[in-house]
DNA sequence: TATTAATTGTTGCAAATGCAACAGAGGATA
DNA sequence: TATCCTCTGTTGCATTTGCAACAATTAATA
């Protein structure tokens, strides 16, 4: 694992490695049966259908989660930046992968064997420990931003989704007044409506006084 | 946790003691802390925005998982029943709740700590083992149901959710031909649509030669 | 078998949304 | 300042969906 060194800063970035120390995660690897393959462009890294053993984290360049449907029609949908994992919920779950991963540019990903994870090992048990936590939070971070997304994507009108939204960030920020992270494009693809019909919706929930916005500046009124 | 006898054969069920002796469970319990309270009909359980410690398992009777906007408007998302396990990712995460937990009949529940899992105790380490992996892999289904679901509300008509549907199902039972565990009302439900909308589609699709059907079963044309 | 209930298909119309195209505001840059 | 560019708002119209009401079909029960 030499080359393992290269990258050291940006395989410490990944969640699963949270709180364990620099000089313990090099002694892991190995352990975790870690593999660093390149990638040129447009080469595929996962095909949909595999049965994948391990997970992935891109440590150079960036990737395209690309789902394809029966009928042969791809969409694009994630893009799996430095220090991102994936594969984790497959390979765990020994089941075939339901998307394709795709180098969106030359890439750099490095392998991790999740087996290792559950069973001990020659090292101390302080890691492993610390690994499985860490698994389980990405597992469930995870669950909770699908559980998010779902709330919103479950009504059925632009003003329900829109204030779905509004709403579940303004129990996050513990206040009525708060800031998006979106421009309006970026939050009609997140609330999958038509920037137009947001914008109306928009204006049409300020001037009935139910919110009040100044570009991401959103407020909830009574 | 006399009691816990009485129940033993639902705790078994529920997913989190898979591949747990009976006799074994018996003996995890009280390492767990577990404590079996019972609840009358419109009792609340959690309350949303509690930081709760432990998860429950519905012993008996049935729970609705109930969620509270900005404005008081309050939805049932989910019935949980016997052996069901609810509350897992908040007591893990430890933030607070984001919907409310009620008893919908006169209900029993047992609750237990998951702090205790992450940590070896008394016993011996075979039944942490698969403890844990059986809360990665509830995890892991829970955020692998959830992402079919954004899939298909990331459609925007009913046409595409109901071929992204189809179209999961197809991969799932790896066929063309498939029944599906809905009737029309509760696919419109699942999908978020219409049911004479969706009606409407299913006619449309089948003339125009892209799916066949009868009743539950389903086929995909070229 | 007759009756009732539940499910599914069908229709027309109102409402919501998507889409395309353009206008105006504001920022960045030469 | 002039120009370009991006973002947001605005409009009209075609399409899609929701909704209500009813018809047809199937299942369930007496």
């Amino acid at each position: 694992m030499e080359q393992a060194e290269t990258y050291i800063d940006t395989i410490m970035n990944c969640k699963l490695f949270k709180t364990i120390e620099k000089e313990n995660i090099q002694k892991l690897l190995p352990c975790l049966k870690a593999k660093i393959i390149k990638y040129n462009k447009d080469q595929i890294i996962f095909h949909q259908g595999d049965l994948i053993e391990k997970v992935g984290i891109v440590l150079k360049g960036d990737l395209l989660i690309q789902g394809i449907d029966f009928w042969g029609n791809s969409s694009i949908l994630k893009k799996l930046s430095e220090h991102e994992m994936f594969g984790e919920i497959y390979a765990f779950e020994k089941k075939p992968l339901e998307v394709s991963i795709v180098a969106n540019t030359d890439s750099t990903v490095i392998f991790l064997s999740l087996d290792k994870i559950l069973h001990p090992c020659q090292f101390s048990c302080t890691f492993h420990t610390s690994l499985i936590v860490n698994l389980l939070q990405i597992f469930a971070k995870k669950a909770i931003t699908m559980n998010h997304k779902v709330e919103i994507l479950s009504k059925r009108t632009t003003e329900d989704k829109l204030l779905t939204y509004l709403n579940s960030l303004a129990l996050q920020k513990n206040s009525k007044s708060f800031d998006i992270p979106f421009n309006r494009q970026e939050l009609a693809d997140f609330l999958i409506v038509n920037r137009s019909a947001l914008s109306k919706e928009l204006m049409r929930l300020k001037k009935e006084g139910i919110i009040d916005y100044d570009k991401n500046s959103f407020k909830l009124l009574q």
